[in-house]
DNA sequence: GTCTATAGGTCGATAGAC
DNA sequence: GTCTATCGACCTATAGAC
C-alpha cells in the first residue's frame, strides 16, 4: 500500500469530482429542490446509475457539496490564520477585524463565481438531512469556531460592537456569504465584481462595528 | 349594483382569503418549491378542485400571496407618507432615513411572525413567472419608486451614505426584509423579538450610513 | 377522483480490461 | 472467459392540473 493510489482510486476520485463540481454550481444557481439528480448526472458526464453507485441519495450529494465548500472556507481561514501567526511574529499583528473581513470577501467573492451552494434558507426537509450528517456538522462546528474566536477578539478589542451578541454576529457573517444583495447588484451587470465586494462588504462590516458617539 | 357585494361574491371572498392566508404562511415556512397545492388545500379546508376553480395554477398562487405581501407593504408606506406630511405641516418635519427604518421594520416584524413569504433567492421558473405578472412588477415598482424617494433623500440630508448607489441600498433594504438573521435569531429562543427587531435594524442602517471620517 | 408528467431511485444488459 | 464497472431503460410515488 504505497503513497500513490491505485488507477482505479484516481479515476473514481475525478469522477466524484465530477459529480461534487456539478451539484456546487446547480446548487447554486437553481437551488436545491429545483435540481435534479438526471441534471448533475449530465453535467457531470455519466449515467445516474453510475451517479448512485458513489453517492446513495440526492440528500447525500447536497451534503457531500456543503462539505466540499466548508472545507474550502476551513482551509482559506487556516491559511489566514497560520499567515497571521508569521506576521506577529516578526513584529506585525494581523488584527481579527481584517482576518473575519478576509474571509467574508472570500465567501461573496465564491458566490459571484456561481461556486457558492445555496440552500433553502432554513425550512424543508434537507435541513433535518444535513443536521444528522456528522461530516457537515463537524466542518460547521470548526469553521464557526474559528470565527468566533475572531469575533470575541475584535469585540474586545473595540473594532466590532461590544454589546452585539456574538451569534448575531456570526450569523450575520454566514447569511452575507450568501447574501442575494450580491447577486442582484451583479445581475444589475452596472458594476464590476470588485466594486460589488467592496461595497456589500463595507456596509456589513460598518453595521456591525462599534456605533459612533 | 349596490354597494354591498351579494352573499355568493362574499363567501367566494373568504375562501378565497383563507387560500391566499394559506399559501401566505406555507411560502414562509416552507417556500415555493417544497409547497404543495394539496397542503395550500388542506390548510384552506378546501377540495383541490375548488381551489383550482379560483386559482389556475401553483405559479398564480405565489404571485397572488406576493402581491398580497406588496399591498401590506405600500400600504404601510403610504400611511407613513400621509402622516409625515401631517406632521410636517405641523412644524415637525419627519426624517425619510426613519421612514425607511420604520418600513424596514415591519417588514422585518411580519417575518418573526412567519407572515413573510419568502421565494427561491432569483433563481428557478418562478422568478420568469412573477416577472411576467403585471399585478406583482406593479406594486413592486410602486414600491420601490416610494422607498428610492426616501432614499435620495435621505442620501441628501446626510442619514445615508451618498457614496452608495441607490440601487444597493434599496436591493438591501429588499433583502433584509427576509434576513435569515432574523429567523436565526428566533430559532435560537434567546431573546425577544423586539431585540431582534433592534439589532439586525441598527446593524443594517449603521452599515448604510455615512462613513465615519 | 383521475390523469399525466416528472423525478428519485433500481437493476439487468453490455462492453471492455485483464 | 470472467469480472467489474458503466449505462440507460425501467419502476414507482408524488404532485400539478382538471
Amino acid at each position: 500500500m504505497g503513497a500513490r493510489p491505485s488507477i482505479k482510486a484516481q479515476l473514481q476520485r475525478v469522477r466524484e469530482d465530477a459529480i461534487v463540481g456539478a451539484v456546487n454550481r446547480l446548487l447554486a444557481t437553481k437551488g436545491y429542490d429545483a435540481m435534479t439528480v438526471d441534471e448533475v448526472a449530465a453535467e457531470a458526464g455519466m449515467a445516474k446509475g453510475s451517479l448512485y453507485k458513489m453517492f446513495g441519495s440526492k440528500e447525500e450529494l447536497a451534503g457531500v457539496a456543503m462539505v466540499g465548500v466548508l472545507d474550502r472556507a476551513l482551509a482559506f481561514s487556516e491559511a489566514l490564520r497560520a499567515r497571521a501567526e508569521e506576521l506577529a511574529q516578526a513584529g506585525r499583528p494581523v488584527s481579527p477585524i481584517d482576518q473575519l473581513k478576509a474571509v467574508t470577501r472570500w465567501a461573496m467573492a465564491t458566490q459571484l463565481e456561481g461556486e457558492m451552494p445555496s440552500l433553502p434558507s432554513h425550512n424543508s426537509n434537507l435541513s433535518a438531512s444535513l443536521q444528522s450528517n456528522d461530516a457537515y456538522m463537524d466542518r460547521l462546528m470548526s469553521l464557526s469556531n474559528r470565527l468566533s474566536i475572531w469575533i470575541a477578539e475584535a469585540q474586545t478589542g473595540g473594532q466590532l460592537n461590544a454589546t452585539l451578541p456574538p451569534d448575531l454576529v456570526l450569523y450575520t457573517l454566514f447569511a452575507r456569504a450568501c447574501d442575494p444583495v450580491v447577486a442582484l447588484l451583479k445581475d444589475s451587470g452596472q458594476y464590476t465584481n470588485e466594486q460589488i465586494l467592496d461595497w456589500v462588504l463595507s456596509t456589513t462590516f460598518e453595521g456591525l462595528a462599534v456605533r459612533r458617539a
